[in-house]
DNA sequence: CCCTTATTGATAATGGTTCTCATTATCAAT
DNA sequence: ATTGATAATGAGAACCATTATCAATAAGGG
């Protein structure tokens, strides 16, 4: 994995927290950054098994828990029975902010970014308040909009 | 169950919907009512078994679903592995819309209702944007914060 | 190179939710 | 009030995403 230049911000970022650099590590971030899907723990798995066909679930779903943990990756639930995850804003990797839009009927999942500007803007100053008042560290946000989409609305 | 002639709004609306109302149904919608925390299915199961010895947890999962789906109860997911479920908002019970702030630690759910107007206004105007564009109908939107608590931040 | 210890893979266990099916209850039509 | 079609129910098994267990392995400081 010499090639992963771009890599050492977060494995400085790893070894800081106490934790080890490890191939199955480097992967399954790598997996996520190469992607802008909303994959589950077993949809990272099979990416994974591709290039590092030893690898098993357990240790995707442990490295998941840490990179959410440190705010790398953001875990979702769009309400399949199933957790979804995604890389946070990184230096890499900007301007990916969005919000989603979820079809309760066939839980399909646009993401959206119109508007960001006036939520981003009112969600920082709400964050702001909320901090002060109720005396907590906010580190992100979901903003999740449910409803049927065009699709299933024919039906 | 004569007692319960606000429910009649309801009662008309389960069997519009092609629904017939039952004592299983009413009493899991009464639990709701009267709480304004948030509910596990178990949670509900054990609070209504009280009152009806014989219902069963499958009737309170295929109860909640519907009355999710009919939109007069929404579904939360605050990361503990159980989904949580609280009435929407309704004729009877006005004035509670709020969000929720989650500790990832210990996973209290704060309600808060500062700076609800603000936000109500933006997502009414998101809302009406998104579903011109996407072509969706919204039917509600979820908003949480996620960080660590006051307790937990004094570890 | 060694040693401590975090990490891993395989697999069993867990636990919330859903499914199955025989029985019961609802309610529109009679 | 009675009936009949069928929706709803309760008990428990099944399902399946996620976690825990544990012996073997690998990371990285010394």
């Amino acid at each position: 994995m010499g090639r992963c230049r771009g890599n050492a911000w977060w494995q400085g970022r790893f070894r800081g927290c106490g934790y080890r650099v490890t191939a199955g590590r480097e992967i399954i971030l790598d997996a996520l950054t190469k992607t802008d899907k909303h994959l589950s723990a077993e949809d990272i798995y099979l990416s994974v098994k591709k290039a590092c066909p030893g690898i098993g679930l357990a240790t995707v779903y442990r490295t998941l828990e840490i990179l959410v943990e440190m705010g790398l990756v953001l875990k979702f639930d769009f309400g399949d029975g199933r957790a979804r995850y995604e890389l946070a804003e990184s230096p890499d990797k900007r301007a990916n902010h969005h919000h989603h839009l979820i079809c309760t009927s066939c839980k399909r999942v646009i993401d959206y970014t119109d508007f960001i500007e006036d939520e981003v803007e009112l969600l920082r100053k709400t964050e702001k308040g909320l901090s002060a008042k109720y005396n907590f560290d906010i580190k992100n946000h979901v903003i999740q909009f449910y409803g049927i989409c065009e699709k299933c609305r024919r039906k």
